[in-house]
RNA sequence: GGUCCGUUCGUCUAGGGGUUAGGACGCCAGAAUUUCAUUCUGGUAACAGGGGUUCGAUUCCCUUACGGACUACCA
């Protein structure tokens, strides 16, 4: 059992990568990351009707985006190549003829039609139908006509499928890396199609094939697969192949009410469910991207649903994370989405950025708003030392500090209240102390309205709060003299004057 | 309906036969502040119910309830 650790996250190509497979994919990557094993990523697309143009890149994208790029997938590494199982279909008639062959597979010819009469009528009657032992014999299968039958409808081009044969009495005992030891008995299950009449393999056939030739050690999945481990592992006995260990992530559930988090739920709700932004014909469905996380978050969030170090650590890196996780902590119960926690980790991540960093993504935004007043990166990167604290994303800051780019066009009204008879004439005043000062910076100009305040016996709020309305238009913002330095001399008069003409 | 999985504060979770059941988010309250927010301090709040086993069970077993997944020629 010493074998390397290779590791694969295996979407369909159906649409966007929604955030349960996106945790499916990280605990994939730091599994791989923390054996020294290998990630890859396999495009499951056996399923033509369901093929979405673009979902294959957006998957990439968004992985890449998160830092958890495979190191192994269409056109990267290609050692198993290929790795779209649609560019695989010629392997895979092979080995359901090689079950058919062993015994433990049959071909079917029942219609859909006759399928769906079977499962009416059983409903009717209050059963269940299964297709298994049960009824294989009284359905039109290879197992009731001859060999050479068989091959003449076949050779006819009669539609047909490939079931696995399940075996009847068997109580298998399988062991999941998260939850221990799951019983099954056979005589349960129903054959599952393993071919299709269109010539392709099931998802059940594909799967077991490309993890055993792609020498998958794990396979790390969500818990809706649970009930597939049986059918899988008996294929991989059928074959005669060394079966990976199995490890089932509990599922991530809607913030309220119940049930798995779903695509739709996202915009409903107003937040994203999406790594990257995605649209399509009928609308925009909002990414974390877009929204203004940043991929730390995504990870970080992600990997504590359902996992965590078992301390009270909760910022993780993504470099800490390989380190600390472990499948074995993974619990079994579903998690609820919490978009507020989600937002309180954005903020986290926002407070350990660089100013100047955040400074350039801000600039961006404030560009696009054609603005008279221009600053500096250099400025800018103080403005953003200001607000930043008391913001969650970068998008947050336009409402937090627009008063640094454009003066109040109207003053909040109960602040306004603190606006007395005496108050014009003490800002005429203020704004005589104010020009007078040379050193215009923060600190100094505090200093000297400070004492011109307690030598002419005027209490700060008298002054105080008028000021900041008079700049911010409301009482709200940072340390005004800050925002007094920044601004600069010029503008804080000419704001003063206009507060005095208007209020 | 059948099969399987699950159940600790509202949420994410720690813990595990004897604990004041711990942390985080949220919420509430105080502190600080010229303001708002951030921050800090404190508070609120949980072992689903019932049976066992045991000196003792939230922890182990059974059971009920509830929740979930699966039940396609979809993955």
């Amino acid at each position: 059992m010493s074998r390397p650790v290779r590791v694969r996250f295996a979407p369909s190509p159906t649409g966007p990568l929604h955030i349960g497979g996106v945790r499916t994919a990280l605990f994939n990557y730091l599994f791989a990351k923390k054996n020294g094993g290998t990630f890859y990523l396999r495009i499951e697309d056996t399923d033509q009707n369901r093929f979405v143009p673009g979902a294959e890149e957006y998957i990439l994208e968004a992985l890449e985006w998160l830092g958890i790029a495979p190191e192994e997938t269409v056109g990267k590494n290609e050692k198993f190549g290929p790795y779209r199982q649609s560019e695989r279909k010629p392997l895979y008639k092979q080995y359901a003829d090689q079950l058919i062959e062993s015994g433990n597979a049959y071909y079917a010819f029942d219609t859909a039609e006759a399928l769906d009469a079977h499962r009416k009528q059983h409903e009717a009657e209050g059963k269940t139908f299964i297709y298994n032992h049960h009824n294989r014999e009284k359905l039109d299968t290879s197992l009731v006509i001859s060999k050479e039958e068989t091959a003449k409808r076949i050779a006819n081009n009669e539609d047909y499928v490939i079931r696995f044969k399940t075996p009847q009495n068997e109580t298998l005992h399988l062991q999941d890396i998260i939850r221990g030891e799951v019983k099954f008995e056979t005589g349960l299950l129903d054959d599952k199609v393993l071919f299709k009449s269109d010539g392709m393999p099931t998802y059940h056939l594909a799967n077991i094939v490309d993890d055993h030739l792609m020498e998958t050690s794990h396979v790390i999945r969500g818990e809706e697969w649970l009930p597939s481990m049986p059918l899988h592992v008996m294929l991989y006995r059928a074959f005669g192949w060394e079966a990976p260990e199995f490890a089932h992530l509990p599922l991530i559930l809607k913030p309220i009410g119940n049930g798995k988090l779903s695509k739709r739920d996202g915009d409903k709700m107003g937040f994203p469910v999406f790594p990257l932004e995605w649209k399509t014909a009928e609308g925009v469905s909002s990414g974390y991207r877009e929204k203004g996380f940043f991929p730390e978050t995504v990870v970080n969030f992600l990997s504590l649903l359902g996992w965590n170090d078992g301390t009270d650590k909760e910022l993780f890196s993504l470099e800490e994370l390989t380190q600390a996780f472990d499948l074995k902590r993974v619990h079994k119960a579903g998690a609820k989405f919490d978009p507020e926690k989600n937002k309180w980790f954005n903020h986290q991540y926002l407070m350990q950025k660089e100013d100047s960093v955040l400074a350039e993504e801000y600039s961006k935004i404030i560009e696009l708003k054609h603005l008279n007043r221009h600053y500096s990166l250099n400025e800018m990167t103080k403005i953003v030392s200001l607000i930043k604290d008391r913001a969650d994303f970068v998008s947050d800051f336009w409402e937090m500090s627009d008063f640094f780019f454009i003066a109040p066009t109207a003053y909040d009204e109960k602040a306004s209240k603190n606006w007395k008879a005496e108050t014009p004439a003490l800002m005429q005043e203020l704004i005589s102390v104010i020009e007078e000062i040379s050193d215009f910076t923060s600190l100094n100009i505090e200093t000297i309205v400070k004492d011109w305040m307690t030598k002419n016996e005027i209490g700060m709020g008298k002054v105080m709060q008028p000021f900041r309305l008079s700049l911010v238009g409301a009482l709200k913002g940072p340390h005004l003299f800050d925002i007094v330095e920044v601004i600069g001399k010029q503008e804080t008069v000419s704001r003063l004057q206009k507060a005095i003409a208007t209020i």
